[in-house]
Parts: C-alpha cells; sequence; structure tokens
DNA sequence: ATTAACATACATACCGGTCGGTATGTACTG
DNA sequence: CAGTACATACCGACCGGTATGTATGTTAAT
C-alpha cells in the first residue's frame, strides 16, 4: 500500500481509524483483529494510532460508541417515531433487512450480534455497551406494541417484554442460520417465519 | 497443574485432549483457544498432541465431529423417535432448556452458535460440519411437524420448514440475548417468548 | 516556542507448529 | 527363550511469525 501523506486533520485520521476498526472487527472479530491490517488498510501509523486510542479495547469500545450505536439507533428511532401500526411497521423493517441483505452480510452475519457472541462473556466493556443497544431495541419493539395494544392493532394477550425479547432473538438468529448456511435464501425463508409470527400479533378485530 | 504421568493410553489421551479442547474452545471460541491451554488442562505434551492431531484445526474439527455433533443428535433423535404431539414434544424441550441452562451456560452460549458465529464465514471445514448439524435440527422438527400437520395435531397452513427455521433460529436467539444480558432471567423470558410461539402452532379443532 | 499530531524503531510476549530424541510395546527370528 | 527390529506414544526445547504496546524522534500548526 502506497504511504499515504500525513493528514494532519485529527479529526478524519480518528474516523478513518474507526471505519477501518469496524471493518476489520466486523471481519475478523475483535481479538483476531489486527491493529496492523487496520494500519495498513489507513495508511495510518502505530504512533498516531496510539495517539488516538490508549489501547486496542479503547479502539473497539469507540467502534462499539461511535459506529455500531449510531446505526442501530437509525432503526428503533423509527419504531418509536412511527405512529401507523407497529405491526406494519415491523413488518417493514423486516422486508428492508431482506432486500438489504447481499452475500458480504450473509457471510459475515450482523455486526452487533458478532461481537455480543465474540466478546460479551469475556469483556464487560464491551458487553454491557451491546447490552444497552439490545435493551433499546427489545423496549423500543416493546413500546411500539403497547401503543399497539392500546389502539386495537395488536393482540391484548400477548406479553409485550416477551414478545419483543423474541422477536430480536429471532432476528439475530436468522442471521446466524443464514451466515451458517452461507445462504440467503435460508435467511429469506427464515425470516419469512419471522414475518409470520408478526403478522399473527395483529389484532383480530 | 502437577505434572501427569505418561498415560500410554493412547485412547484415553485423545479423549482427554478432545474434551479439554472442546472446553477451551468453548470458552475462549476456536481461534483464540491456545493449545498450550489445553495441554496445561491435560497435563499432555505438545508432542502428544501432534502425534494425535496433524493440526489445531484437525484438532477443532474433530471436537466437532466427536462431541458436538452427537451431543446435538441427542435431542433431535428424540423429535424424530417421539410418536406423540409433536408440540408438546418441542415444548418439553424447550422446557428443559430452560431447566439445564446455569450460569456458565448463559455465559458462554451455545457451544455450536458460537462456533458458527465465529467460524462459518472463515473456515469452510467448519461450516460445513456446523451446517450439517443445523440442518439436520431444522429437519427433524419439520418433520415433527409435517407428522403433526397429518395427525391434525398442528395448523395445516403454516410452512413445516419456515417455521423449523424460525424455531432454530430463535432458540439460538435466545442464547445470544441472554449471553449479552448476562441474564438467565431474559433467558427465560426469551424462551417463554418462544413457547408461546410453537403453543399457537397448535390445531384450533 | 509549545504542543498536538504524527513517524519509526523496538520491546515483549505468545502463537501454532516442528524437530530430534526417548520410552514402551510388539512381532519376528534364530 | 533371547535378541533384534521396528512401530507407536510421548517428550520438551525451539523456531519463525505476529500480536499489542512503548519510547523516542520529527513535523507542522497556533
Amino acid at each position: 500500500m502506497a504511504r499515504a501523506a500525513p493528514l494532519r486533520d485529527p479529526d478524519r485520521t480518528r474516523e478513518a481509524l474507526l471505519e477501518a476498526a469496524f471493518d476489520e472487527i466486523y471481519e475478523q472479530g475483535f481479538r483476531a483483529a489486527s491493529l496492523d491490517n487496520i494500519l495498513r488498510r489507513t495508511g495510518v501509523t502505530k504512533g498516531a494510532l496510539y495517539h488516538h486510542f490508549p489501547s486496542k479495547s479503547a479502539l473497539g469500545y469507540a467502534v462499539v460508541d461511535e459506529i455500531i450505536v449510531p446505526h442501530a439507533g437509525e432503526h428503533w428511532e423509527r419504531l418509536i417515531d412511527c405512529d401507523g401500526n407497529p405491526v406494519n411497521a415491523l413488518l417493514e423493517l423486516i422486508q428492508e433487512e431482506v432486500d438489504g441483505a447481499d452475500d458480504h452480510r450473509v457471510s459475515c452475519g450482523c455486526p452487533f450480534n458478532n461481537l455480543v457472541q465474540e466478546m460479551a462473556g469475556l469483556d464487560e466493556g464491551f458487553r454491557q455497551r451491546l447490552h444497552r443497544i439490545q435493551a433499546q431495541w427489545r423496549e423500543a419493539i416493546a413500546a411500539a406494541l403497547t401503543r399497539g395494544q392500546n389502539n386495537g392493532q395488536v393482540r391484548k394477550d400477548i406479553d409485550v417484554d416477551e414478545t419483543a425479547a423474541m422477536l430480536v432473538a429471532s432476528y439475530e438468529g436468522c442471521v446466524g442460520l443464514a451466515k451458517c448456511g452461507q445462504s440467503k435464501e435460508l435467511f429469506d425463508t427464515c425470516m419469512r417465519g419471522v414475518a409470520n409470527y408478526v403478522r399473527g400479533l395483529r389484532s383480530n378485530n
């Protein structure tokens, strides 16, 4: 890789490091992610990296805080903002995930879930950050379902927290199945199952 | 750890290596699993290990073939053998998983799923083995559901393959949520959601 | 001139894997 | 039965490579 001219633009340097770190971590996992690879991807040197981040862990935490959290937020904020039928909103979200899933995504899985599986049991710093994301997802879904119950759009005999947890689990599970089979088709099949489950939440009135 | 006397019992040595490798891989992941740790756990030396297995990968594959596959088989074989109502059989299976989940399990997750998340996108040897396990799970559930449909125990308007995929995904997802929250309670909540989904598969007649 | 922003060279530790050698059991031979 | 020849099981030091992290020097902007 060509030696990049020194940027002397700390914000851009930092941002470049975060993005390259995200890619590397997404493809390799956090522990197998190599700082040297990240430096190669960016053309940044080791001194610069350690100028911006005190450790590999700190870099990983920053990737979660500044890339994964905002990206996750985009999804559940729409569930919160949406004032229509939450069942329809969920179905739209599911459809978007199905449409947006390319080979790379099928092969690598969900960046959030990958980190959970790898790090949640080993590192509290990761775990707490990831758990917060997951909890917000569940809360957003549960709140939307409660709203739907009050509006008569959603069956009143379901436990919204239970259902929200189950939905998040199903989605992450679908991504996992697809990764295991390296098959977009399997992902679609699995997600159709989730969509049918969601349709079953509709009130019968 | 005390220095173990040379066993000179190749089968036992091999078995000990497999079990220690399983534990180490379960807790650390495959790539982070250290051969030295496995040797320390067993008291076996590196020469002995490489006498039994040509490489770390081969050891990992053997763990899947000789420990994880048989263990997974125990579960889905019971679904195949069972001649009662498949909905009840699934609910029993779920209940057993809930009852059997201790702290270690919540913290470390599902050995099968861990390997999927870590290795499926990186190593075909692992991927094919794991995919085979997953496919057998789905096939066993789908077959049971089909039997239930023919017996009038299961709704006829569901797609059994879709449902089977969704069930496997949900279960793996539940384990993931629990790991992320380090919370048995979250696991129970999530699994209650799965159980309710399964109850919804019952025919209404 | 200070100091933030980088660059370079290096320290240290651990990794999977190899290698020469040893101890033990077994099979053949005279 | 004794002795030789060979195979299996195992030992543990060591290798090259790579990992994160550090120490110190240089550049450039305010």
